[in-house]
DNA sequence: CTTGATGAGTAGATTGGCTACATGTTGCCT
DNA sequence: AGGCAACATGTAGCCAATCTACTCATCAAG
């Protein structure tokens, strides 16, 4: 998968694995590439920077904890972050409907 | 619809607007704006360096041409383009899989 | 005691879509 | 006649998100 097909995509999607259980950045990672059946595997420097501009965006909000002697940083959704998860899942669907409706999928 | 959403999905949908019929520039512009439903409204700055690159790129081929005393710079698909199509529309339906993987758009 | 998995992060390059501008024609409306 | 909308093509430069490539640290397994 192209890599700046993701772009403007991500930011949903990052919302969307935490938006039922606060998880730390390395399990959010984890968490992408398990839903998306292995496809999505975010580098590092994609994703810590990414939630930081959530978290400055107000979208989340970390805590610090360690866990078997190791730092982490966990993250939850805030009701703006929830509120911006409901519209780019809207915003999706309009993005769909406009490359599919471009793209007529019905012929290969 | 936001801005950098279209990144890297831009080219596949130019070439499907011209892969049954050459077009020009503007018409293709108008061609993305009905097949979108009205949502897909390109600046100019956006399209035709867009069709520049795909040109240098091997993808699309064109020749001008006078029409009502208007110069036209008529786009067709090139056998490399056809490939690119082909191959974007398959990554397309991954990319989809992808982030409806994550997003779960079941519950809204 | 080295490697792999866990865990977090930064610096800098790339790049493609954007705004804003430049240029010219045709045809309709007042 | 004058002006404006639609037609038609293009460039220069900005911006921001993702990437590569790196640093640093702990723990378990071999």
């Amino acid at each position: 998968m192209k890599a700046d097909a993701l772009r403007g995509h991500l930011d949903p999607m990052i919302l969307a694995v935490v938006e039922h259980e606060p998880l730390h950045g390395y399990a959010i990672m984890e968490a992408l590439l398990e839903r998306s059946g292995g496809e999505l595997d975010l580098p590092t420097g994609t994703l810590y920077p990414a939630l930081r501009r959530l978290e400055r965006a107000g979208y989340l909000a970390s805590e610090w904890s360690t866990v078997g002697g190791r730092k982490r940083r966990t993250y939850q959704l805030t009701s703006a972050g929830a509120k911006m998860l409901a519209s780019g899942k809207q915003e999706w669907v309009t993005f769909r409907a406009v490359v599919e409706g471009v793209l007529r999928p019905g012929q290969p």
